[in-house]
DNA sequence: ATAATAGTCTAGTGATTCTGTCAAGTATTA
DNA sequence: TAATACTTGACAGAATCACTAGACTATTAT
């Protein structure tokens, strides 16, 4: 249950690729199809509705491609996957475009709602420096029980690798 | 983004008829259907579905309908939409029944799965009772700033009488 | 017995959304 | 002017969703 699409999911993975060189000039479309394994005409969807939101800015013609607009401590994961796939709506009633007539009186409505803050709040709270870091696994909130531990102790060999390059 | 299915929604929206009246004997599905606009037919699959998690007990012929199985405070709402949905799968790379060739070195991972487990975390914290009480707006966690505040507050007169009652 | 009540089970279907592909075009630079 | 790269709109197959239909089984009251 609760399935992000691959666009949204895609556009996350593209956006770190952009941020990755944020301080090497613009990345291709052909480049991040390579490093994530998606197409590059599907990406062309993705980063172009991107681009429109004004987060990414693009270069054209011969050594162009796609650079941040912001520092990538500023780009939020909510902020990309709002701009994809529209508000954080785990129900129709939430959604700002469809709504409910029943909302007064549902028992279920502040329980979605609550939900919907939750997550909304997570991915605000995680940005593409967290990514880049690799401090992408500390949860907004710890809970009873949860000890912190070492930042990099889960992060796998292979990708300490890639951002240490 | 991440919207829940009706089925899910429903389902909750039904067990809260059927924990609402477990003082006053088996609710048939016609009564659930009346309370909560949703049509006896497909009510049928989704009870069923949960019958036969054990989650809710069936008693057939005239006087019949369901019960629960369970305190109300015993049965979250992790479990029914568990049931109903499956488990909280953010990514395919995180479904138990998919997972994904590029795991280890994929920077978003471990996002997906962070969040996940926060939003498991919520669902499982959340009862029927709460939904009874009219709790459910009760975050699992107050992030600074938040103040708890009276814990009625919130909640419409209509669903107050109804729950008086 | 039998009629009425109420749950059980399996299929199927139209609508919508998802997950892309394709092709023709525009802008920039060497 | 050729090569590189982004831009845009249309479209299509597959999958999922949100139900509906209909035939069946079990229980109780009369
Ligand atoms: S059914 Fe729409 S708010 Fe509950
Ligand atoms: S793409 Fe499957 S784990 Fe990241």
């Amino acid at each position: 249950m609760l399935r992000l699409s691959t666009k949204g999911q895609y556009g996350v993975r593209a956006m770190f690729e952009i941020a990755r060189s944020c301080n090497h000039g613009p990345v291709t479309i052909r480049e991040i199809s390579e490093r994530q394994d998606v197409s590059v005409a599907y990406l062309e969807q993705i980063l172009n509705q991107l681009r429109k939101s004004g987060i990414i800015k693009s270069v054209r013609g011969p050594g162009g491609g796609y650079v941040l607009s912001r520092d990538p401590g500023k780009v939020s994961i909510g902020e990309i996957l709002r701009e994809l796939e529209g508000p954080v709506a785990i129900t129709s009633c939430l959604d700002p475009k469809e709504g409910c007539m029943r909302v007064e009186g549902c028992v279920t409505h502040l329980l979605w709602k609550s939900l919907g803050e939750n997550i909304e709040a997570f991915l605000n709270s995680m940005t593409l420096k967290d990514l880049l870091e690799g401090n992408e696994f500390i949860s907004l909130k710890q809970r009873p029980g949860q000890v912190p531990g070492n930042i990099m102790a889960k992060v796998p060999d292979k990708t300490k690798a890639r951002l240490a390059s």
